[in-house]
DNA sequence: GCTAAAATCGCACGAACGTTCGCATAATTC
DNA sequence: GAATTATGCGAACGTTCGTGCGATTTTAGC
C-alpha cells in the first residue's frame, strides 16, 4: 500500500516532467519505465491504460500547481496583494527550471484544445476554474474599492492570464530573459487601468477614424458583473 | 512537375489542418494518406522524410499566416491602422473555422519549445520575425507621434503577442464566444496606454506598500528603443 | 515467521509507425 | 507517337507502441 503509492508517486513525478516535453500524447510508457528504472509492465500496472496515466498525470500537475501558486497567494490580505501573490507565484510555476517543457497544463490544453475526450474535458474544467479564480480574486479588489466599480471582471481575467500566456511563450520558445520584466510590466500597466476611474478618459490624442471606430467594443466594458 | 506540386501542395492543405489537431509529431503518415485518398508511399515520396513533411507544413502556414495577416496590413497606412489592421486580421487567423486547432505556428511553438532541432530553430525564427514585426509597426507610431515618445516598443509587442495568445486559447479551449470582444478591448487598453504621454501619472489611488513595491521594474520601462 | 496480497518482471501479442524498393502507370518532352 | 521522366502503388522491412498474462519477488498483517 505505501509501497504502492509511493513508486507511483516517482512515476508521476518523472511523467510530468516528460509530458511537458514530449506532450501527453507522444510521451511513451516504455520511455518513462525506462526513466524510472521499471519494466513497462510494472509501470503500466500501476494505471491500467495510458488514458489513466495522462489523467493522473494533469491530477499530479494540478495539485502542483495548488500548493505552488494558489496556496501562497490564500496567504494575503484579499485584493491587489493577493493578486500580485498569485500573478508571481504563477510566473515562478510556469517557468521553473527543475520542469523542462513550461507548465505542463497550458501545454496540454493546447494539445487538446480540438481533441474531444476525457482530457480534454478535464482541462476545460480545470482551467476555467483557474481563469474564474482571477476573476473573483479581482471582484473582492473592487468590492474592496481598491479598482474601480463597474470593472470588468472578466475582461480583467483575460488579460491577466495572457500576460501569464505571453510570458510561458516568450520564456521557453525564446529563452527571452527579459519576459519576466515584460510580464510584470505588463501587469502593473493592467492594475493601473483596473484602478483608473474612467480609463477611456485619457489625454486627448489623435483618434483614427474609419472602420475601427465603428466597432464599438467600448459599450460592453462598462458592463456590471 | 505541374502535377507533383499541385499534389503537393493538396496534401500540405490537409497537413496543415491535421497537424493543428494532433499536433506535429503525432500527425501520422498513414492518416494523412487516408485523408488525402492516397497511398502512404506515394505520399511519402513527395518529402523523404517525416521532418521534411513537417518542415514543409510550418513552411505552409507561414505563407499562409504572410497572405492571410502580413499583406492586408502592409496596405493599410502606417502607424496605428495598420495595427490594428494587423491584429484584427491575425484574430480571424487564429479563429478560422475551415481550420481547426488554431494557428498551427502557436500550437507547434508550444510542442517544440523544448525540443531541439531544425523544427525548433525555423520556429523561434519565424516567431521572432513576427514579434519583430509587431515591435517595429510600433515604432513606426512612435515616429510619426501618434504613440508617445520613449514607448517600450518591445514591451508594446509583447502585450499585443499576449493578448493574441489569450485569445487564441479562449477560443479554442473554452469555445469562449466573448473572447474575441475581450481580446479587442485589452487592444484598445494597450494602444490607450501607449499613446499617453505619462501613463505612470494616474489618479493616485492606494498603493500596497511591502516587497511588491520593491520589485522597481518601472525603471525598465522608459528605456529608450 | 508465515501467509495472503501487492508489486514487479519477462515475454509475447497485434497494431501502427516511418521508411525502402521494385514495378506499373501516368505525364511530359522531343 | 516514341522516349523519358515523374508520379503513385503494394508489399514488406524493422521498430516502437499500448496492453495482457503467468511467474516471481517483495511487502504488510498476523
Amino acid at each position: 500500500m505505501t509501497k504502492g503509492a509511493q513508486t507511483r508517486a516517482t512515476i508521476l513525478s518523472h511523467a510530468v516532467a516528460m509530458a511537458g516535453v514530449h506532450g501527453l500524447y507522444s510521451m511513451s510508457i516504455a520511455r518513462l519505465a525506462s526513466a524510472t528504472d521499471m519494466s513497462k509492465s510494472g509501470l503500466f500496472g500501476h494505471f491500467g491504460s495510458k488514458e489513466a496515466l495522462q489523467r493522473a498525470i494533469l491530477e499530479t500537475a494540478a495539485a502542483d500547481f495548488a500548493r505552488s501558486v494558489l496556496a501562497p497567494a490564500q496567504q494575503e490580505p484579499t485584493g491587489e496583494a493577493r493578486l500580485r501573490t498569485l500573478f508571481r507565484h504563477w510566473l515562478k510555476w510556469l517557468y521553473a527550471e527543475e520542469r523542462p517543457g513550461g507548465c505542463p497544463l497550458v501545454s496540454a490544453s493546447i494539445e487538446f484544445a480540438d481533441r474531444p475526450g476525457e482530457l480534454h474535458d478535464y482541462l476545460v474544467d480545470q482551467q476555467g476554474t483557474w481563469l474564474d479564480r482571477i476573476r473573483r480574486m479581482s471582484q473582492k479588489a473592487v468590492a474592496e474599492g481598491n479598482f474601480r466599480e463597474g470593472l470588468n471582471t472578466r475582461q480583467f481575467a483575460f488579460e491577466f492570464h495572457s500576460i501569464g500566456l505571453g510570458f510561458n511563450f516568450a520564456r521557453r520558445l525564446f529563452s527571452d530573459s527579459k519576459a519576466l520584466t515584460h510580464a510584470n510590466a505588463a501587469l502593473d500597466h493592467l492594475i493601473d487601468t483596473a484602478k483608473r476611474r474612467h480609463w477611456q478618459a485619457r489625454p486627448a490624442g489623435p483618434r483614427i477614424a474609419g472602420k475601427e471606430a465603428r466597432r464599438g467594443l467600448r459599450s460592453d466594458e462598462r458592463k456590471a458583473e
